[in-house]
DNA sequence: CGTATGCTCAAACGATCGTTTGAACCGCCT
DNA sequence: AGGCGGTTCAAACGATCGTTTGAGCATACG
């Protein structure tokens, strides 16, 4: 039972971690207060349903990645001597930044099941308050891959966020070798991830 | 209410869609006794529980999926002029000519839903009946790919599949253009991901 | 001191869940 | 005809769900 923060704050944590590990239904507002330590009413009392706890979920963490995803893709984007790598790193590496913090990585979890249910409400919430980040990398994307045609480009970046998500839903699997520091084994990390994307992009 | 072929049938059938469309928690038993036309009870009569219903709804697909994949894959392992291409081709068209059969693609999306929920009853239930699929075929790519040290491979393998199954839980995104027929559009469809995959597994 | 205000609490609400029950019904064999 | 195994049926079981309620508590302000 976390006894640390705010109701609020706790009832955060305790969120993130019970939807990655059960699912959004899964998880019970039961089992859910019961680990923050907080009662049960506490969820409807802050939030107003359990719906909106799952919106507020999503964006304590979100606005602060796609924050720093823009932030990134700035530094490239229009720029003569751009690669397609440095946009993929834009991409990837605030990702993985936010697995390594506390409870980041369960959110990544988190995230992976959003895509894999085809809640229209959920995916109507992201599209909306998201979708600006996906269509600005697209747009690079686009300028980097003239080549290939809308429609070729449009599934490549659906699979190869699918990759991204599947594999970053399932970090930790990847195991750092003993004497290998965290932050070099998530800087080798963001390199195969960004190689094989722009692979996968870059395919005749 | 479908009214056609026997109450295990038609329950396997209506589980299948419902499954995919709100999740194994998210459909009710009697939602889907409903949609199925048969009584309520005949769900624990026919298979014991839900659960074995879930897992019945994966044997109905996978005993046949994974056949033809084992099948493709004998023609072209462990032979001298074999390409990547051809091991892929052998892992995903089945899987995509599945996709095409009356509610196939509907499995895809359960399928998908399964690898998001870390269900551990459901994982070792796929993982002692078709791990020796997954296996065989990565002897293969082990073979094809020698420079990539174990762990990269299996990192590699775990991307595309991730890939795979996001991209064919939303097939039928990719719009098949008139005046073209499915047969072809199919085979276009599995051109696309096989190279993108060999692509992403070959990245230096 | 009295009283708002913000928050927490135990308890209960109605709804829905998976499962079980026992009677009714079916075609088939002797 | 009569009984019998296989199947379907309506009804109910206990459990659990998200949400609401109203009393109780704490702190701050007049």
């Amino acid at each position: 039972m976390n006894r640390t923060g705010s109701t609020k704050e706790r009832i955060l944590g305790a969120a993130e971690t019970l939807f990655a590990q059960r699912g959004f239904d899964g998880a019970s507002l039961r089992q859910l207060t019961s680990a923050a330590g907080v009662n049960l009413a506490a969820v409807n009392y802050h939030f107003g349903s359990k719906e909106k706890l799952v919106e507020q979920v999503f964006r304590r963490r979100l606005d602060a990645l796609n924050a720093q995803r823009l932030a990134a893709l700035a530094k490239v984007a229009n720029q003569p001597g751009t690669r397609l790598e440095d946009v993929l790193d834009a991409f990837i590496r605030p990702a993985l930044e936010l697995s390594h913090d506390d409870g980041g990585s369960l959110f990544m979890r988190v995230l992976a099941r959003a895509f894999a249910e085809h809640d229209d409400g959920l995916r109507k919430f992201l599209s909306e308050n998201y979708g600006h980040v996906m269509r600005q990398f697209t747009a690079e994307f686009a300028r980097l891959l003239p080549r290939l045609s809308k429609e070729e480009l449009y599934w490549r970046i659906d699979l190869v966020t699918g990759a991204l998500t599947h594999a970053m839903s399932g970090f930790g699997m990847i195991q750092r070798k003993s004497g290998v520091s965290e932050r070099a084994h998530r800087e080798q990390t963001v390199q195969h991830l960004v190689r094989f994307a722009a692979a996968g992009l870059n395919a005749s």
